[in-house]
DNA sequence: CTGAAAGCGCTTACAG
DNA sequence: CTGAAAGCGCTTACAG
């Protein structure tokens, strides 16, 4: 068996790893400690600037990138968050995100996209990837019903984004129940008596809240609550397709206008009703909730409550890192309310009568 | 000055770490060695059952969580790869996101969002994260115009996905040219010979691979290629919008058929239309490109091109983890052409007749 | 302004 | 199967 000399054993080694320069090395091109090219790096203004140049030479020379896995560890911050979600694929959700990810960008934080799929399991797991120090924080839209990472630790640095009044810990939200009356009583202006619903899924504290609201618009102008006009959504376009043809089957009398919980089952809605010639608005007045991009192309282009998402995006990310830097000042339960705006455009008529089915 | 006898200067430490355990305190707990605390974690057959209990319960006790922050820098990585799109609340690039993001958790990594909005700072420092070790590996959608980190950095796990028959590097894709083309041919089965065209961003490369399938398609059929109903879009729905107006303003000969690039600008270019009483498809047939989940709920449904996405976000994540952990059995430059799917909805009509202005 | 040195919390050959 | 020890690449008081 032949014996070569010296043959070090090497271990398989990650790619690239071959030109990979470390911080000694860039210390010793330049003539100084490893501490000097560390300052130089992260606190240039304690070095002098003599040296800064000796030190950028020697960076270039081989082409040195600092190891950030080591600095992060070193500091014991990751410089990420993730973005919890139920669906990614969602535009409501996916606007947010685009929103927090320009935000937490400026403020040099990554973003760690997690998509819960509304599994309790996947939710965790990505809880634990603060605990284990991987993501400095939490921001989170809509939790998977019960649990909410707060009630187990308390000093995880986690936000609720577009969460409602029941939301535990800290939430940047809109008043969900205030913004469905405001369109309730927007359809009773339009002489509008008999105003269906097409509802999310029962468990969700959105549905809740919003619920609440359009019961309050009801109560308030006298009308009525007909569980024939109400149908039950899962806040997909597919699900507005199917409750709005429950409706219209069930109904003991057509509404002439319908509140939906988001965009996107109004859309669905819409479709359902063009499929049926139903004329949106003419017959049936329709509004949702959310404001996606689409909302302004439908056919018609679709009345909703706009969340102001790029404000409350700004507001999460920014109160977020206050808690990771230790900033306690605001109570960890505060829920900020962001105001909504009611956005008009032409998914709604004034009420002609009583249509009989 | 009163000195206060063994007070020790605490540096501001970082939130929740007062209740944080370590390595050494689970050994000590369990009273073995930190090293084999490590083993029972990391590769458990390798230590006795008995042992593995006994860390176990001192895990427990102290509520351990693994820092992965040293666990990632020990072993050099950082078990997640940042995905870079142009635009994320772009519906097409979040739902293939969103089964990237699926794959990758399956492997155990991570996704990092990067949106780079189409500017070039914005994608280098992305690029720069796997450079710095923070990000094993990048997965792109649509590089930025001209530059691609491949040809700057050769062994960086670099994917390209949804990319053009031009991309440089990996790069898993759907041929354009001939899916556009199949477009054209189905148009061209339905007796239309003037068929106009919505083109996307001009420099964009699918808009290169695109328009040379549309001009195949015209040229085969003996069509002529006539500017006047070529407009140009950017991809979204407004600019569809735009388009189609401009194309109904200046067109020689209106067309009875429109391709458009993508079906966000068909949706626009439908809206547009419509709100000029020019019905789809009865006057003019319309077709769009990506199959969004929005497609198939338009007004009509939109005949369109499916891409994969579920399957092709797969091959990405598992090539990419392949080059991560070495594997280069696979040419750098290798192009999956994936197979995409002709979506045949309601937005095409045989042609009636030319249409005069 | 600079350097020597300790140490962050793990992992992993190595020797037993 | 287990432990002692080296070391991953940085940062940061501390002393000069």
């Amino acid at each position: 068996m032949l014996h070569i000399a010296f043959a070090p054993i090497v271990a398989p080694r990650p790619k690239g790893e071959e030109n990979m320069s470390n911080i000694r090395e860039v210390a010793r091109r330049a003539g100084v400690s490893v501490a000097t090219v560390s300052r130089s790096l992260s606190h240039p203004e304690k070095v002098s600037p003599a040296t800064i140049e000796k030190v950028k030479k020697a960076i270039d020379e081989v082409n040195y990138r600092p190891n950030m896995l080591a600095r992060n560890f070193r500091s014991a911050r990751s410089y990420s968050i993730v973005v919890l979600v139920p669906d990614i694929s969602n535009p409501f959700f996916s606007e947010v995100i685009s929103s927090i990810e320009m935000h937490a960008h400026k403020r040099g934080y990554a973003v760690l996209l997690g998509d819960t799929q509304d599994d309790e399991e996947r939710e965790k797991r990505y809880i634990r990837m603060v605990e284990t120090r991987l993501a400095d924080g939490i921001i989170q839209m809509r939790p998977h019903s019960v649990h909410n990472p707060v009630e187990s630790n308390n000093d995880l640095p986690y936000i609720n984004l577009c969460g409602t009044e029941g939301t535990l810990g800290c939430c940047i939200r809109v008043d969900n129940a205030a913004a469905t009356k405001h369109m309730v009583d927007y359809l009773v202006s339009l002489n509008h008596r008999r105003i269906g619903l097409i509802a999310g899924l029962r468990g969700n504290p959105h549905t809740i809240d919003r619920l609440k609201g359009y019961k309050q618009g009801l109560e308030e102008a006298g009308l009525e609550f007909d569980k024939s006009i109400v149908a039950e959504g899962e806040y997909t376009i597919w699900s507005g397709v199917n409750a709005a043809n429950h409706m219209m089957d069930t109904a003991a009398e057509l509404p002439t206008a319908i509140v939906c919980m988001n965009d996107q089952m109004a859309i669905g809605a819409m479709q359902a009703l063009r499929s049926r010639n139903i004329k949106v608005p003419e017959d049936i007045s329709i509004v949702g909730f959310d404001d996606i991009d689409y909302a302004r192309y439908c056919d018609p282009p679709l009345t909703t409550i706009a969340q102001p998402r790029d404000d409350m995006a700004q507001v999460a990310v920014e109160y977020l890192l206050r808690r990771i830097d230790g900033d306690n000042s605001v109570p960890i339960d505060t829920h900020f309310v962001r105001p909504y705006d009611f956005v008009l455009r032409k998914s709604c008529a004034p009420a002609k009568k009583h249509q009989v089915k």
